[in-house]
DNA sequence: GTCCAGGGCCTAC
DNA sequence: GTAGGCCATGGA
């Protein structure tokens, strides 16, 4: 039995609906949120987020010219921080220094954004492809180690391992060109992900049942 | 105490 | 080109 990406994003969404992502208020917080959050749970993320918040440091200028001790103290919650801390300043020093980046990042080709912001040090694929989608609104597919877990569950063994272009390349092929769809996809991915996997062996209830329990006698859904 | 989380860079083969 | 080490906190 196989499936097409179209189609587990109807049963997802059909169970979880709308998720309305990404968790930032602006399209700045989505940018520093999205490093932050490099292999990291988004519990602790939120953490440096707020910190940030509460000393007013969620602004461009205002991030890139306090001191690095503030800001190394204010995102250590989020782990990593030494080296956060340095791709925060590259990609901050990218838009603090690049005229007209926003309008740059919003209407270029986005492919051409995209390589851009690859360019940064700091920035990989996934990084990129959540602040073109999150924070500009750009066609563009995130794939994260969720993605890659659920559909290598499903069947799709491959996800698991392959090169991350490969893996954007076969979402994007076989889904329709719409932002908004892709917007939701990736959130409900997470959304399942961390409601129905790993814990429970199999899971009752699960949307994707089906999918699941077809193609594998895996003990763990996702 | 152990494992792991919404990656990406650097270094060795 | 790719496998392995590294970065660090907080929750389960």
């Amino acid at each position: 039995m196989s499936f097409e990406p179209l189609e587990i994003f109807q049963h997802l969404f059909a169970a979880y609906g709308p998720q309305h992502w990404w968790p930032g208020e602006t399209p700045f917080e989505i940018i520093v949120g999205a490093v932050l959050t490099q292999n990291t749970a988004w519990n602790n993320v939120s953490r440096a987020i707020a910190n940030l918040k509460g000393e007013g440091l969620l602004s461009l200028e205002a991030l890139y010219a306090a001191p690095p001790e503030r800001v190394l103290r204010l995102i250590a919650p989020s782990g990593f921080y030494n080296v956060k801390y340095r791709r925060l300043q590259a990609l901050l020093g990218y838009f603090h220094s690049r005229q007209g980046a926003w309008q740059y990042l919003h209407t270029a080709p986005v492919e051409e954004a995209r390589a851009e912001l690859l360019s940064i040090h700091g920035i990989g694929p996934e990084t990129a492809d959540s602040i073109l989608l999150y924070a500009f609104g750009r066609l563009t597919f995130v794939v994260d180690a969720y993605t890659r877990r659920l559909f290598a569950r499903l069947g799709e063994d491959w996800v698991e391992k392959a090169p991350y272009e490969a893996v954007r390349r076969y979402f994007m092929e076989g889904l329709p060109p719409d932002v908004a769809l892709y917007n939701e996809f990736h959130a409900l991915i997470v959304t399942h992900s961390k409601a129905h996997c790993r814990k429970r062996p199999h899971c009752a209830g699960c949307p994707l049942g089906q999918h699941c329990a077809a193609q594998r006698t895996a003990a763990l859904c996702v």
